[in-house]
Order: C-alpha cells, then sequence, then structure tokens
DNA sequence: CTGGATTGGTAACGCGCGTTACTTGCTGGA
DNA sequence: TCCAGCAAGTAACGCGCGTTACCAATCCAG
C-alpha cells in the first residue's frame, strides 16, 4: 500500500516534475511495474487489477512522460530533421506541411531547421552545414532535404550519418534517394488536355530552358504532341523571365508574331506567374480567354491560379504529396525496409478550372 | 596520456556514438574536464594545454553532444513549441517563418505541432487539445499559439504550465499574452496614403463586419477621414464574401451606383482577394488603375499584390514580425524578465506599388 | 617550517526512463 | 515430499551529460 497518499483527493491537480517514481509511489508498486504498464510490453506479467490501479495513478497525477528521457534510454528519438531554404521560399512551404501531417500521423517530430547557403551545384566546401549539424545533436533518426525548386543539390557529409531522403531536389553525387514531380508526365497531360479541347496550334510560354523543370515539361508537350502525329513548332516557343512581366512579354511576342488565321489557339505557359502576364496580354489585344486563346498553367500558385478571371487551368506540383511521400520513404529506411527506387516521381495532377 | 589512441592517423572518421567519455580517453582526461571545456565554465581551472588537448580530440573524434542527454541533466531543452493550425491557412505560415527564423537566432528549435480542431469562441470541451499535450510531453520552455485569422481563441488549460504567448489571435479569457496587428493603424495608413493622393471620395468594400480586422481597418478609415475633416459616407461602404468574387460584386455595385461625376476615385478593399476582384469590375468598365480609380489593398498576399498589373498597393500584414516577435516575448518569459504589455500591436507598414 | 589559498583537476551522484536479471510465492505433477 | 514451472513483480544497471563535493599539488606569506 501506499503510505503518503492522500486518498481523499482525486483531484487531478496536475504540477510540473510529476515523474514514473511519483506515479510508482501513488500506485504503491515499483517504478519498473509502471514502466511496463505505459509502454504495454506484451510478456509483461502485471496483473489486471495492479495495471488499473497504476494507470489511475497516471490519470490522478496528471503524469506526462518526459520524451527526452525516454529517448536516451531506448536510443529511438521519434525525430526526424527536415533541413530546408524556407526562409526563401514563399510557397514551397507545403512540402514541411505534407512532411509535418504525416510525421505527425506517424507520432513523430518534426525538427525544422534553416539551410544557411543552399548552393545549386558548387560543393560548398568548408563551411559545415549548420543545420545539419545541429539536427544531428538532436538525434534526429533521419533526415530530409526540401529544395524550393527542382534541381540538383549537395548535402554536407555528415548526412551519411542517419538515413536521407532529399525532397524536390535530387543528389548531385547521385547516390541518395529523392522524391521529385514527373515534370515530363505534366507537361504532357498539360499538353493532351489542350489536345483534347481541339487545340493543334499550341504555344509555349518557356522558362529558362537549363533547369529540370522546363527540360522535362517541355519535353512532355513534345511527347504528347508527337502521340498526335503533330511536332512541336520551334517558332512557337518562347522564353521569358520566369514572372508576370517575363510572361506577358513573351505572349506579347507570340501574338504579335502572327496574323490572326496563323496565330496559336492555346498558349502552354511553363508557370503561373507567366501564365498571369500573358493574361494581361491576351486581355489587351480583346482577345478572350478561353474562347479566343485558351491558357494552361503550370505549378498550381493556388493565389494566382483559383484568382485569376478565368480561373487558371493549372498542372499542380505535388508539394504536399512530396512532402509526405518523404517522411514515408525516410520511416521505411529508418525501419531497415527496402525502398522502392531511389527516385521516386510523383504524379503533377492537372487540375481544371476555366481557362481551356 | 591516452593508452589505446592511434595517433598516427589524424583523420576525423566520425562515426556514431562517440561520446564524452571517448574524448576523455583520448585526451586523456576525466570525462568532468571535457564536460567543463565544452560548457565553457568560468570558474572552471583547466590549464589552457588540456584544454586544447580536450579540443583536439574532440575534433579528431568528431564528437557531436547529445542535445537530449544535456536536456535531461541541465533540465532546459532549448526547444519552444507552437501549435498552429497551418493545414488550413495557406498564406499565414508567415507567422512560422518568423518565428523559426527568431528561435534559431536564439539557437533553439521550434517544434511544431497542428492543432485538430481550433474552435474560435467554443471551449472546446472534454477533448483534451493533443497538439498542446505532445509539446509538453517533449518538455518545451514555452508555448506559442498561431492562428490564421486575427481573432479570439480558447488555449488549453495544460498551456499554463509553461510561458505561453499567442500570435495572430488574443486569449477569449483575457490572461495570456499576445501579439495581434494594429489593424486601425493599418486602416488609418491606407486611407491616409488616399487622401496624400487627392482623393476625397473613397468607397470602401468591407469585409465580414463582425470580424477583428473589419472593425479595426474601419475605425481606422474612419478617423484618417475625421483628421482630414472629412466623414465616411456610409453609402460608400459595401460588404461583400472576402474573395475575388465577391470583391468583383461589391465593386460592381460600387461603380454603377453613381453617374460618373459623383463616382467614388478611389477604393479600399478591406483584403487584397477582394481587390482582385474589383480590378477585374474596374477594367471591365473601361476604366484605367490608377488613373481613374485608384486601389489599395490590405493584407499583402504577395502573389496577389505582387503580380496584379498594375501592382497592388497595399498595407502588409506583418505575419513574419509577430511570429518573431512572438518568440522574442516568450523568451523574456522563460527568461522571468516583465513583458512590455499583454497585447502587442504590431504595425501594418504601407506597401506602395502602382494602384495608387 | 607551517598553514591557508590557489591551481588543476577527479569521483560520484542524479536527471527520467528502458531493460535485464533476479526474487518470491504459488500450483501441480511425480 | 520435492522440485519444476509459472505468475507477478522488483533491484539494479546504464543511456550521456551537468554538477557538486572532494582531493592533490603547488605557492606564498608569516
Amino acid at each position: 500500500m501506499a503510505k503518503s497518499t492522500t486518498p481523499g483527493e482525486a483531484v487531478p491537480i496536475r504540477q510540473r516534475g510529476i515523474t514514473m517514481k511519483d506515479v510508482a509511489k501513488r500506485a504503491g508498486v515499483s517504478r519498473t511495474a509502471v514502466s511496463f504498464v505505459l509502454s504495454n510490453r506484451e510478456n509483461a506479467s502485471i496483473s489486471e487489477e495492479t495495471r488499473t490501479r497504476i494507470n489511475d495513478a497516471v490519470q490522478e497525477l496528471g503524469y506526462r512522460p518526459n520524451a527526452g528521457a525516454r529517448a536516451l534510454a531506448s536510443r529511438r528519438s521519434d525525430w526526424y530533421g527536415i533541413v530546408t531554404e524556407i526562409v526563401t521560399a514563399p510557397f514551397a512551404v507545403d512540402i514541411i506541411k505534407g512532411a509535418q501531417d504525416q510525421a505527425w500521423l506517424d507520432r513523430r517530430f518534426l525538427l525544422i531547421a534553416p539551410s544557411d547557403q543552399a548552393d545549386a551545384v558548387g560543393p560548398n566546401q568548408g563551411l559545415e552545414d549548420a543545420a545539419t549539424e545541429k539536427l544531428l545533436e538532436q538525434r534526429v533518426e533521419g533526415l530530409l532535404y526540401a529544395a524550393t525548386f527542382h534541381r540538383g543539390v549537395h548535402v554536407p557529409d555528415s548526412a551519411n550519418e542517419v538515413p536521407t531522403v532529399l525532397i524536390n531536389c535530387f543528389d548531385a553525387d547521385g547516390k541518395l534517394p529523392s522524391i521529385v514531380p514527373d515534370e515530363r508526365a505534366g507537361g504532357r497531360v498539360a499538353v493532351e488536355r489542350l489536345l483534347q479541347a481541339g487545340h493543334t496550334r499550341i504555344g509555349v510560354i518557356n522558362l529558362d530552358p537549363v533547369i529540370p523543370a522546363a527540360v522535362g515539361r517541355l519535353q512532355g508537350a513534345r511527347e504528347a504532341l508527337a502521340d498526335a502525329g503533330l511536332e512541336l513548332d520551334p517558332e512557337l516557343v518562347v522564353s521569358g523571365y520566369a514572372t508576370a512581366d517575363g510572361g506577358y512579354d513573351a505572349a506579347c511576342r507570340i501574338l504579335d508574331r502572327y496574323p490572326e488565321s496563323d496565330r496559336p489557339t492555346a498558349l502552354f505557359c511553363l508557370n503561373d506567374r507567366m501564365a498571369m502576364g500573358a493574361y494581361d496580354a491576351i486581355k489587351e489585344r480583346g482577345l478572350t480567354i478561353p474562347g479566343d486563346i485558351a491558357v494552361i498553367g503550370f505549378d498550381n500558385q493556388e493565389l494566382i491560379a483559383a484568382y485569376l478571371r478565368p480561373k487558371l487551368t493549372t498542372v499542380a506540383l505535388p508539394f504536399e504529396k512530396m512532402g509526405a511521400l518523404g517522411v514515408q520513404t525516410l520511416a521505411a529506411l529508418t525501419a531497415g525496409q527496402p525502398i522502392l527506387a531511389d527516385q521516386q516521381l510523383v504524379d503533377c495532377p492537372l487540375l481544371e478550372r476555366s481557362s481551356v
């Protein structure tokens, strides 16, 4: 029997610093017994009666386990870390959102650390990545690296100490598993949608032709046309800065170059910001969307795509899904399970709105 | 002297599980000495020579402190927790960004936990807030609650166990410190800008008149007009849904109600999405911005405001700053310092672009 | 020469918990 | 009667580290 308990008051007055020892005392058992009950050990051999007595004591005292101590003793942390350039990225935060939600479902915490200097290609010699170091000090069981736009990156060597997954980027050195959007399939689905609507003369407003997004999307567009027995007219592909102004300029060029009879009836804009500019160019010329010219975008930057008039049909970058898949992949890795592939491509779904 | 070292290779081969004990052995000292050096104790009394020997050993072995163990022993965790509805909030993530950055500067980690069910007013009886519980299990030293839009909230009782600060919301029960935008000053600065540009007949596209944002902004507008000896004409205030369509409808009503001579020359839209719709209404009528009608928004939803044509002049909600200030306030509280006020109002800066 | 202060450390405890090895009491079969 | 076997627990160790108490050697004033 517990001696020093005051059985009269069963009020769950919660105060800091309640430990297993307190629970044990209250329940009149050893601390070990409490530990067994709380961790639900199978071959525990604790009678049903003491089990409930312990659970009651937990409730009454408002006991709350100390995750840190548990991690120390069990050598498992339930923590993942994610290194991200969120600081400079207004819209890829959905990666974190997806990862965060998935981690929460898996009852894990995601520690977020901002990467100071994420250089695209350079070896980033000399300065160790402080973010990675800090995360490893917390003994995270796995690491995620998230980029704001699809590209190759280098991760610090220390990342090799724990399972690591790259999101929206890939290991330029080639060994780490990564989750990236399937740009090619996305480009394909966009153009297929235009073809299905009857357009055969399609202008493309291209990004900087070097980045993986541009390469993949354009390739997909080409394939979709080829499937329909068509070819991508190089004259109809114009590049511009990846901004609304850039899209405006590019659209002007493409629209003014041809007589009405020969003008493209649809524009595939490789991102939504450029589509936004294209809208203005089209409207300025007294043309309607999608009546005279259909427009399809890419990225699904919600605030643009959903609020343009007419609302923009676009291909979505699956940020949330990539984040979630990253955590799932990490979970598999830390559990020692095999993963499906080194590079997982995630579908970019077409979002039908009103511009096609 | 350390006995089992292999002095030939000074290569920092980093392997898991290097502890202080290993460092001590390598440096030929006691573990206590290592601890003293690493924690930079002042009255340590360690000779300069052994100090460097220890630091060398740390480097050579690639020792990395175990934050969890340190937290357990020192009873300080260096962690804050933030409970947020990020899940449903596409754009208030900047709060997290600001908080995250500030926490990183303070060398602390910010644990993010999604709040399942954030009811505006209801007492949320029965279901304990799982997010708060989980964070307290991690022994966070302080809690932040962030809402996606300015309003009153209830926080679970457990939040009283550690210092707590509310961001972009306030404690409906009245006791917890909070950080909120200064809506009134924001409304004032918006209208002052229009007055300064020579506009005296100003239409207001209002939000749901119940929420704090609408109340404050409208009040600010009224004050600015009063300062100029003018009054807000109730006829010129129209409400609508807080969307682009709602703004479009409201703008149509206001524009079509008056003959050109009597038409307002400026519109103060209480959020940017409504301003977006207002743009369309204005352009449809063959009017120019800002030539015929000036438009000013509120919120600074970057993707809208910066990419509309012309770019939208608007008043920014200081999400990042509120997040940072929240962490700073929490730091003060956990350090036992007094805070300035129970409710801190953060300035909403005017962002001049091209629509006024 | 003595004794107190200073320098340069070390031994040992405890943080809260997981886990292993061990003990105790009881039942039932030979 | 005796011992194997099981149910129901407990003692004790260690996770990696911060921290306090203690110790040995040296220095210097009296």
